[in-house]
DNA sequence: TATGAATGAGTGTTCATTCAT
DNA sequence: CATGAATGAACACTCATTCAT
């Protein structure tokens, strides 16, 4: 049995020192420019090797993207995890989103580009499991009372996951490093100005008291006819 | 001279038909799927007349989507122009840009594609364009006003072209055709909580005149009988 | 009749100016890499008045090289007219034609290239004027009785020119400048030979007095028998 | 161990078929008019195999030129080792070398082609080797004292090189076969007469009879003891 | 004569993938 | 499971030459 257990971790950690050499290929110049040849001398396999563990160089591409994806989801729980206030876990979330993408843009970019190229819809598929976490901390929030149970779900998404990715893009485009705070801070105001409508502000005080006040003094003045 | 000018628009009108035949080409798989031979085929013009046009293929490629941005500009600023409340500008433009992105979509990833694997940063070039028109909504709302001072440019444009390309984008990975007037009254709300912080809250005096008038409204009403 | 000079003028210094833009392109890289365009842009004639004076690239790189062997020829004339004993017009000649070669290199690598690349043996008529030069010297130096008549003077071309392009081939391809004056003095010693044989040796003195002495030795010898 | 040996037969063997189909293609019209894909065929491999053997089109040719130089310098080695004296070797290196240009032009033309249009120098490399085979002549001819040892090395192969270079150029420019022994012949005078410097007016006469003049006195003053 | 825009044939090289060993 | 030599399709770009003006 320790026979097999060690054939298994051989083949472990070649699929390991493949995913590696991938992965380091693939952010140097995207999927077209990374070469199965260098990629199998980076992982100190044969070419034909590589074949024996994934279909094609799009499988491996594939394969790659999603464990980046993988990565980021675990990431991104810790991080949620360790905050209560669903709030705060938002706001936590979106540093650690945005430093993310800022750190592996070239990631980001392949998911777009397997977006683009691909005819699977394998991008959508990877990022799944990560946008799970944001509506996980969506969910808590409204079933905590704190978040406003009307929003949709798909369009907070947007407004986060876009902000951000853009956000990071056009930081990057500029060459600039981050201001992520900034960002932060206004993503967050933004969001709960949907997540929260007029939350502070309402004290429905006033308006019910001047509804009943009205009311009562219409009621008097059906009594006393005009005259 | 009408000689000159009927060669001006020979060449005019070959430089439009390669342009065209390109745009089909290029939608049609991007940037590396098309081939010269075929643009140049549609064109009706030779191979080699192609490059007497454009440097080389990504030239070309570029031209396409240079002119694409230049055509959204010039709509934009149209619809923009058709407005004169900058909140309703913000929205017209919003629900303009959403529509061009799904409808152009292929066009739009093309120039995601031209940052990600081009060298040359006109991808950023192009939009700037675009952006300025963004930039002018927000310029004319602050002067009038209607905005406040305070936000920041260039974190406004992140929430904005951000939540409607991650909206389109999304949409169409799922294949729904749009979901647009919701994402963009999400959006509204959302900008306005930057744009116009606490607007109606805003100018403590009118609550607190509120809050007296209704309590002497009260008080009179209590004086007659509820019946 | 000025005017029809004057057309016939411009004709020759357009066809001047053609001649000196091909011959400064071809010296850069040899028939392949010359560009009609740049010829054309160079002499400010457009790319289809070439072909009105040359039938095509190949022609004009002919009339090229044949002017360049027109020139060498005319020089070596000159120089050989200024010497008056053909063994100095012989060594006179070799001097100049190792300059030359040194010097326009290029041109007469273009006119191996064109007995290498070209179907046409234009490249041996070219250099027969230029040969001519060379058996006119010999010719004199033969009926000056300075020279033997037993020389073949296919023979004797060989050894000069063979032995001069080699020379300054060999020279080139080492970088070196010219040890010109040493490979002139060993190529007169060898064709000297060849043309004056026992030249040298007809210091008759030397040779008298020993033949003089070694017959007084003779006659004192003989005086005494070998036994 | 006989698979292994099998496998580098192999490749050996397609080298060699590579090698000689690049030949027979460069030989019938140079560098630029040989395609890489009938060398392929006529080799029968792939077009790619070709580049697993050589970076690319000018290494193959490359290749081709440096195997022929090779050839030459063994048959040259083979043919010198067959004589002893000095002389006799220069002679038979000069038939022999002649033989081989003539028979060989084209790939002798392919030289100077790739001296001409080639960044490297390869081709000074390629007869180099055959080059030292005539320089050991010379050097064994100076040990032996048959030679003067004042004659520059460079300028006798310039000597001897060149004229056979030429003269086989022109032979074949005229379409000659061969005038062989003749230009050989005219060679040798001139060589020599550089090599062995008053060579012929060493009328042996004049030295033989004063040794036989001395012999004799010096036995006559054997037979008269001084005194 | 002169122009110069248009032509379009022609080819070296790469690299993902396979398969005999 | 592993190898790596062999495959071969695929394609942008150049530039001498032409010809309508």
């Amino acid at each position: 049995m320790s026979r097999t257990q060690t054939r298994r971790e051989k083949l472990a950690e070649k699929e390991e020192a493949i995913l590696q050499a991938a992965t380091k290929a693939f952010l140097l110049g995207g999927l077209k420019a990374a070469r199965m040849a260098e990629i199998a001398k980076a992982a100190q396999v044969a070419e034909g090797t590589l074949y024996l563990y994934y279909r094609n160089k799009e499988a491996l591409f594939e394969a790659v993207v999603a464990r980046h994806w993988d990565d980021l989801r675990r990431g991104a729980q810790k991080v949620v995890r360790a905050e209560t206030d669903p709030v705060l876990q938002l706001e936590t979330l979106a540093s650690y989103t945005l430093d993310r993408i800022m750190g592996d843009r070239k990631l980001f970019e392949l998911t777009l580009y397997l977006a683009h190229a691909g005819e699977g819809l394998t991008a959508a598929t990877d990022r799944l499991g990560y946008v799970r976490v944001f509506d996980g901390v969506i969910e808590r929030g409204r079933s905590e009372g704190v978040f406003t149970a009307s929003a949709n779900p798909k369009l907070l998404r947007d407004l986060f996951f876009g902000t951000l990715d853009y956000a990071a893009r056009s930081a990057l485009a500029r060459g600039e490093d981050a201001a992520s705070s900034r960002i932060i801070e206004t993503l967050m105001t933004a969001m709960l100005a949907v997540l929260q409508p007029r939350a502070e502000d309402r004290d429905p005080g006033v308006e019910e008291r001047l509804e009943r006040a009205v009311a009562r003094l219409e009621a008097v003045a059906e009594r006393y006819p005009a005259g």
